[in-house]
DNA sequence: GCGATCAGCT
DNA sequence: CACAGCTGATCGC
């Protein structure tokens, strides 16, 4: 996840200091001696965004007078029963609500520092601001979409660094052209402009990376993206042994009140919970919710534990299979009624479309039980006891939210900080509002202690 | 006519 | 709450 909404970031803009700034050079990258300046003012000054945005705030007051719309999803097309209807819908015509009319979009949305790696020309994740001065390669730490958002056919605004999975999708879903992707070898040192760089695997999803950057001077630093931090990721041996005096960390869970068991203890409950549902009711169909990528682990997991292959649309298997994943490619099935394992976007788990589902598949299953794998399904009481978990009922659906996360838990990320011992910290999330940063800057101080 | 982008929503 | 989008409307070519 990230913050680069546009109202969140012109929150803080009427408290700003040339601190920032100053340390940055004429194209906003943080100059190579600043960088431990550049952040320690970020963190002091809490609130300097003077590399954000500088237009009006008045756009975020007038956007809240939409009529909600009913929605009409062809939910047999997004199951892959029917092909995208190419007939043209009706275009109503409407009243412009438009409020920042001769801006365009890209003028006004300025690559923030925090994606700008010191003391190189390079960016991490930005692909939204167009082109950005001074930048000569872009890396991709994965293929979601708050990530890779601003990429598309058309770019030629530079080279693409991303691993090896990442660029298929980039090529297959976007039609990138190949000519501007590189891709990057997991643990090889590449040299990209004398920087040698080396992509480690996050522990995110398929193709997501951490970023090492390994200066001509010899700083290190380290952007994880997004990431889940393991113990088995601290046994490395570029972060076992080398100092990393930046680090770019994945916030999103940082904040106490997040705690989610391990993997390997949801995928148990999980599974768990599928034999149960079976062995009561043979005839029940089970959903897996997913993204377009991530959570696979979810739906295999139940795939072997019941000896079930796995269904999903073409245009999902179409990615599955570019993952080239033999254990995966090899339990897919493009018949739904070949398994009682079904994958759908999670936008279809709620009861009533489930319902609908359910009865397409009237004649072979009678029940159908779902599970909704997200991060945030945490509770501050239940922490990480699995079993106090309550599904929703209704009639013969049941669906299950499962935490099931691909991001640190608090408790991973101050592990990790506290292995990694970094000389400084940019969180690059939840940095939208200045109690957040004040707040996760005040855990990195408790954790940099001893 | 189509792809890209935006606001609103979950 | 916030994950990683989804959707319909609009904009631009």
């Amino acid at each position: 996840m990230e913050n680069f909404r546009e109202d969140e970031l012109l929150l803080d803009n009427n408290n700003m200091n040339d601190s920032v700034s100053e340390n940055l050079d004429e194209n906003g990258f943080p100059s190579l001696d600043s960088a431990k300046s550049f952040s320690s003012d970020f963190y002091s000054s809490g609130t300097n965004w003077s590399c954000l945005v500088t237009e009006n705030a008045e756009s975020s007051e007038e956007k809240k007078k939409k009529n909600k719309k009913m929605k009409q999803t062809d939910l047999f097309q997004m199951w892959g029963f029917k092909k995208p209807d190419t007939s043209s819908a009706s275009t109503s015509k409407k009243i412009q609500m438009k409020t920042d009319v001769g801006f365009p979009s890209q003028q006004r949305r300025v690559c923030p520092f925090y994606k700008k790696i010191p003391g190189t020309s390079f960016t991490v994740d930005a692909f939204r601001f167009g082109l950005i001065e001074g930048c000569s390669a872009y890396f991709l730490s994965h293929f979601h979409y708050d990530h890779y958002g601003g990429l598309s056919k058309g770019w030629s605004h530079g080279s693409i660094y991303c691993t090896p999975l990442t660029a298929r999708l980039l090529r297959m879903c976007l039609s990138v052209n190949p000519t501007f992707i590189y891709p990057l070898e997991l643990d090889v040192e590449h040299n990209i402009e004398g920087v040698k760089v080396t992509m480690l695997e996050a522990n995110h999803c398929p193709g997501a990376a951490l970023t090492h950057f390994r200066l001509i001077d010899g700083r290190c630093y380290l952007h994880t993206g997004d990431f889940r931090a393991s113990k088995l990721m601290q046994s490395h041996p570029l972060l076992a042994s080398h100092r990393v005096n930046l680090l770019y960390l994945d916030t999103t869970y940082c904040n106490p009140k997040y705690r989610f068991p391990s993997k390997q203890d949801v995928l148990h409950f999980v599974v768990k919970i599928a034999r149960q549902t079976l062995k009561k009711q043979p005839k029940t169909l089970i959903i897996v919710g997913a993204y377009s990528i991530g959570k696979e682990c979810v739906y295999l997991a139940i795939s072997d534990a019941l000896g079930v292959k796995i269904h999903t649309n073409a245009s999902r298997r179409r990615v599955l299979q570019s993952f080239g994943w033999p254990e995966l490619s090899g339990k897919l099935c493009s018949h739904g009624k070949d398994t009682p394992l079904h994958i759908l976007p999670l936008s279809s788990l709620r009861h009533e479309t489930l319902k609908k589902y359910l009865d397409t598949f009237a004649y072979e299953y009678t029940t159908l039980l779902a599970f909704r794998p997200t991060g945030w399904t945490y509770s501050e009481t239940l922490g990480n006891q699995l079993d106090l978990i309550r599904p929703t009922s209704k009639g013969n659906i049941t669906i299950y939210g499962v935490p099931y996360s691909e991001h640190s838990s608090f408790f991973e990320l101050r592990e990790f900080v506290q292995f990694l011992k970094p000389d400084k910290i940019i969180p690059t999330v939840n940095v939208g509002n200045a109690a957040n940063r004040d707040k996760m800057q005040s855990y990195f101080r408790e954790w940099m202690k001893s």
